[in-house]
DNA sequence: AACTTGACTTGGACTAAGTCCAATGTAGGA
DNA sequence: TCCTACATTGGACTTAGTCCAAGTCAAGTT
């Protein structure tokens, strides 16, 4: 966990004990959180940290690179820290959960110039939809 | 453009004024409004109509699959009215505008059931980032 | 054509998620 | 130790969307 640490020190970032407990709290679980989740386990290390700081926090991390935001249909976003290992995303319709995924394939060869408009394309995200375990077997 | 009007009173939705503009309006132009700017231009043809009611019908076609909702990276939700011919997205990171782009390939079949974690997977999304040519002049 | 009724619409209050900002605090270099 | 540019705070604000009780109306029935 203090690889994250260090590469962001080594990245010119003054380390506050705000920034350190966020960084923690996405280092440490790779579950995928929303910046509200991200504020109250942080808060439970450091009680009087404040949401905006962590918002700042998220957005400076994001555009870094360390993190990456992840959409769902649900309202808030949330934040995965796995940034360093490609990877796409299978969730739950019902629940919400979501999980890391890693499709065979090339997706981004997938798209033949006629089919980008111009456009200079850097990425792709895959999001897998269905029914989790779980809230299969309650419908 | 009837065409939509027609399947949804075949099945069983009460024709009114308000249902009518906002499926015109949908059913008007491929681009990918988001639920305002649907308001606005429904409001154009019936000033009176509510926001309430805009939501209500987005979300309505939206559960019968005449329109997909598409999350994007800014905050409101768009809706893309081509539902009937599966595609996905090219978004320009800077602009947000969306182009829909048809993809070679079979990404449901790119995701084995080693990485399903017991998921009923039931669809795909691709979204593609980049640049627009207009953004990529700027930078 | 008038009646009936349950589905539809309305507007305004409410909530959730996120942004902004002026005042205050502090990490890290000199 | 001091300085100062960068970081944090909390609270007001904005945006996007939801909810609901009251009123309205489409379409089937007579």
């Amino acid at each position: 966990m203090s690889d994250l640490l260090e590469r962001l020190r080594g990245r010119g970032w003054r380390m506050t004990a705000q920034r350190r407990v966020v960084a923690e709290v996405l280092d440490g679980e790779h579950v995928h959180l929303t910046a509200d989740e991200v504020h109250a386990r942080a808060a439970a290390k450091l009680p009087e940290i404040s949401r905006a700081t962590v918002y700042n926090t998220l957005g400076e991390l994001v555009s870094l690179g360390e993190v990456v935001e992840v959409s769902t249909d649900k309202r808030a976003k949330r934040y995965d820290p796995n940034a360093h290992r490609p990877h796409h995303h299978l969730i739950c319709a019902r629940c919400g959960s979501i999980r890391d995924v890693h499709p065979t394939g090339n997706p981004l060869a997938d798209l033949p110039a006629s089919e980008r408009f111009g456009f200079t394309v850097s990425g792709v995200e895959m999001t897998y939809r269905g029914l989790c375990p779980d809230c299969a077997a309650l419908v």
